[in-house]
DNA sequence: ACCCTCACG
DNA sequence: ACGTACGTGAGGGTC
């Protein structure tokens, strides 16, 4: 069998990769999802073809011979997005340290090496395999060199192959008469002129009956259309230029050994680690274990079993200021326990014999008296070791969210990489795979207690250095008085969790079913045949098709169906109505009725998780089950409030801030007038209508304060008059109108929200007033609609944040302070600008007291902060 | 795994 | 010209 070669255009793979693929950044901010694209095409080719060699070739960004005949080419390299062009470099590395041959040439195109190597390799009884994304490579096509061109759709890339036959039959001519259909009919990427009225279907029907250029050329009186004819007479000269310039050159005096491109081991430990500090986690699976980095912290890993050993290692723990500590848990049972005392000093105590998870639980509370434990996730552990003194602990998680809330986990390995020098350590993924702790401490025992010796080690080793940052970015407050107290603060509310009626639940449920299948008879009977009305794509066709309502696409894969659409599009179409109840009626069954039926626990209470690294902004977010987003806007779904109820013996009061955003909007701005509104104002929007339409307060009406309303949102998402066009059905020029005015009435607001927009591009994030950032790397993209998404987060995100750092102070306060009067009530829940609290009958008027004072006491605006209460016997009841 | 839709602030 | 409001999580459908 011949050997066969395999030839990458280097630069058009990766310009392939990067419009074809979403962008990705690792933590430091460096661009790669180009790389990682070319690496996955090129992986799955290599499998694909199993070639013998391989080479890249790139262009230089130098000019070629064709800059020389015809000044205007252009190169490839030109308008290169900053974000692609800082790739290339990235590219190069990595394919060296894969050890792949690469070729460029002073004076030539990629194309031209690729033509050249295509031509010697074929003589040579090779079958050659060219990738590229240039349909100009065609022209290399034989029954030996094949063509590959890859192209991308919705995240999906498919492969078209062509040998000279699949050209011929697609294009109608030879893979030598491509050349001839650019000449005719240029190439504006390149900056190749055309001639004039000529595009495909004619420069092919004259290439077909002619061969050439040049004979159709001397049989110009027989080209057909007149029109193409006289186009061709007038620019003969500029078809020849532009044939030359299309032509790859197959004879370039470029020095190759094959020798040096025969394929060898990719997988080298320098690939390895690139594609670690890349971020290329899927990528890293293709290593065996010989790539993997130096295992040496693993050689101070020592395993415990017996008692005494335990209780030695726990004395010698008490005599350090700081302790690394992984507890092996998942919420019910604990496995085992990792311990790091210093750099070379590190164990695993697995949970069994003698040496109970009881048993390390307790001895860790002893050990938070005397050191502080410092560990990954502190809220996990404090399911099991009861410790309340935030500064018995550093939070490793936290802490690093703070200083880069944008990532989407906070692990051990990846803050080895942060903050311990680059440090490449095996990722847990690596160590146990997908098994849950419980799982893998059975199966595999000894990479369970790496796995903890790894996480306990990275605690100790990186809490000084995280510690320094959060200094250095002025972010130590917010860590200290905000976010530690908080770890207890969420414990606290996911271990009492909320009481739930369960058989209320499953009865609103089954009150549900009936109207759903009323409704799910009448759509059917409307649309003349059964389908499934919870697939957008099967109503989009009935709607659209079937039935003939006139509108139209949306979305990428088809029509849009969300119900805003629909009801601007045939509000008063019976069967629209019907759609939108069953829509609702089944979102209030499958979510809230039969999906908070399936979590209640036996105490018959829903324990939610309180996540507090998740968010860009501050929030904290609650999942399994999501208890921040209960109905309550629409009646029918609001009475779902009325299975939430208190212990016998407590009723509920719920606290919520009034506008608490567009509160924190006026302090920050400083706008006076804005600040005087809130002084004397119960009705805000109402105020804005009136100072912003230039009527007297009372004679406001209702679509004016609905406007001002909607304007005072959108200021606060980051305004934009096509946002505010599409929420109040207006034309895109009124809400423009609607913002120059606001603005015109608030000054101080657009100079406010222009200079959080300048300091973000500056210093490349916006900080709340407490002083916790998130970084915008969208402000510095060349992509308009990314720059645009990164201005409006620059507006929202201290706003936002700010007010999320001050219920979070709030909770803080309240939960402490219930604690100290020893009181039995308790914090359940958040939801962003409301506290529900579980309140001892006879402690309702101390509560209220606490609530009304730390809410409002949390932080010291130029505007009060307003804060609504009500007592109930359920959440509905306590809104 | 990804999209669409929709619930909340 | 691009094609959007900011921040989340969950369920169902589709490939």
């Amino acid at each position: 069998m011949s050997e066969k070669i395999l030839l990458i255009d280097g630069h058009s793979i990766l310009n392939r990769a990067f419009y074809g693929l979403p962008d990705l950044t690792n933590t430091e901010g460096k661009h790669t999802g180009a790389v990682y694209g070319f690496l996955n095409i090129l992986f799955r080719i290599l499998e694909e073809e199993k070639p013998d060699y391989l080479t890249v070739a790139f262009d230089l960004h130098e000019p070629t011979f064709r800059h020389k005949i015809y000044e205007a080419y252009k190169g490839t390299r030109k308008g290169m997005p900053e974000e692609l062009r800082e790739q290339v470099p990235l590219m190069k590395e990595m394919l060296g340290a894969m050890k792949v041959k690469m070729v460029s040439l002073t004076g030539y195109e990629a194309d031209d090496l690729l033509g050249t190597l295509a031509g010697r390799s074929e003589k040579l009884g090779m079958d050659v395999t060219i990738l590229s994304g240039d349909r100009d490579l065609l022209q290399l096509a034989t029954d030996k060199v094949m063509i590959r061109l890859p192209k991308t759709s919705r995240g999906k890339t498919t492969i078209e192959d062509f040998h000279a036959e699949q050209v011929k039959e697609k294009y109608q001519v030879t893979p030598r008469q491509i050349i001839e259909l650019k000449a005719l009919m240029g190439d504006s990427s390149d900056n190749i002129p055309g001639i004039p009225g000529v595009g495909e279907k004619t420069a092919t029907k004259m290439i077909v009956e002619f061969g050439s250029v040049e004979n159709a050329y001397a049989h110009l009186e027989e080209v057909k259309p007149n029109k193409a004819k006289e186009s061709l007479r007038a620019h003969y000269d500029m078809a020849s230029l532009s044939k030359t310039l299309a032509t790859i050159d197959t004879d370039v005096p470029l020095e190759f050994s094959y020798e040096e491109a025969r394929l060898g081991n990719l997988y080298t430990p320098e690939a390895y680690q690139l594609c670690r500090e890349l971020e290329f986690k899927n990528l890293l699976g293709r290593f065996d274990a010989s790539s993997a980095p130096d295992q040496s912290v693993e050689q101070n890993f020592f395993v415990c079993e017996d008692p005494e050993g335990a209780d030695i290692i726990f004395r010698k723990a008490a005599e350090k200021n700081k302790t690394g500590i992984a507890l092996i848990s998942d919420r019910d049972n604990v496995y085992g326990l990792g311990i790091a005392l210093a750099e070379n000093d590190i164990y695993y105590l697995p949970a069994g014999g003698s040496v109970t998870g009881t048993y390390l639980c307790r001895k860790t509370e002893e050990l938070a008296h005397n050191t502080v434990i410092v560990s990954m996730d502190i809220k996990s552990m404090l399911k099991h070791v009861d410790i309340s003194k935030p500064s018995s602990v550093f939070d490793l998680g936290v802490a690093a969210y703070l200083l880069n809330p944008l990532k989407s986990a906070y692990t051990y390995d990846d803050i080895a990489k942060e903050y311990l020098n680059g440090l490449l350590l095996p990722s847990r993924e690596e160590l146990i795979g997908k098994e849950e702790f419980g799982r893998a401490a059975e199966h595999s025992p000894e990479k369970t207690g790496n796995l903890a010796c790894y996480m306990a080690y990275v605690s100790l080793m990186a809490v000084e250095s995280l510690t320094e940052a959060l200094e250095a970015t002025g972010m130590g407050k917010v860590y200290e008085d905000i976010e530690l107290p908080l770890v207890f603060t969420l414990d606290s509310m996911e271990k009492w969790g909320i009481r739930v009626k369960g058989d209320e639940l499953k009865a609103y449920g089954e009150k549900l079913s009936v109207r759903i299948h009323e409704l799910e008879k009448l759509i059917w009977e409307q649309a003349g045949e059964e389908f499934n009305i919870n697939s957008p794509k099967q109503l989009g066709t009935i709607l659209f098709e079937k039935m003939g309502i006139p509108g139209g696409k949306k979305t990428k894969t088809g029509y849009s169906t969300a119900a805003d659409i629909l009801e601007k599009l045939a509000p008063e179409q019976p069967v629209i109505k019907d759609i939108l109840e069953y829509r609702q009626l089944t979102k209030l069954k499958s979510t809230y009725a039969d999906g908070l039926g399936a979590v209640i626990e036996t105490d018959g209470r829903i324990h939610s998780t309180f996540n507090q690294t998740i968010t860009a902004t501050g929030r904290i977010s609650s999942t399994e089950p999501n208890l921040q987003n209960i109905p309550v806007r629409m009646e029918l779904g609001r009475l779902i409030r009325k299975v939430f109820v208190p212990e016998d013996g407590f009723v509920f009061l719920d606290a919520d801030y009034s506008q608490i955003e567009l509160r924190v909007l006026a302090h920050m701005s400083g706008d006076e007038k804005l600040i005087q509104a809130y002084r004397e104002a119960q009705d805000i929007h109402r105020l804005t209508a009136a100072q912003v339409f230039h009527v007297p307060f009372d004679q406001v009406t209702p679509l004016q304060r609905r406007n001002a309303k909607a304007v005072n949102f959108g200021i606060v998402y980051g305004i934009s008059s096509f946002g505010l066009s599409q929420d109040l059905s207006i034309t895109r020029k009124e809400a423009a109108e609607y913002i120059e005015k606001y603005f015109e009435t608030y000054p101080k607001i657009k100079t406010f929200l222009d200079g959080m927009v300048e300091e973000g591009k500056e210093k490349g994030y916006v900080s709340t007033m407490f002083g916790r950032r998130r970084p915008i790397p969208e402000l510095k993209s060349s992509n308009f609609m990314q720059r645009s998404f990164g201005e409006r987060v620059a507006m929202n995100s201290p706003i936002q944040g700010t007010a999320a750092d001050i219920i979070k102070i709030a909770m803080n306060r309240v939960y402490r302070r219930m604690a100290q009067e020893g009181l039995k009530s308790r914090l359940v829940l958040q939801v962003h600008d409301e506290l529900l609290i579980e309140t001892k009958k006879d402690e309702v008027a101390a509560v209220a007291r606490i609530l009304e004072e730390e809410m409002k006491g949390a932080a010291h605006l130029d505007v009060e902060l307003d804060v609504d209460m009500h007592e109930g016997e359920s959440w509905y009841e306590a809104k």
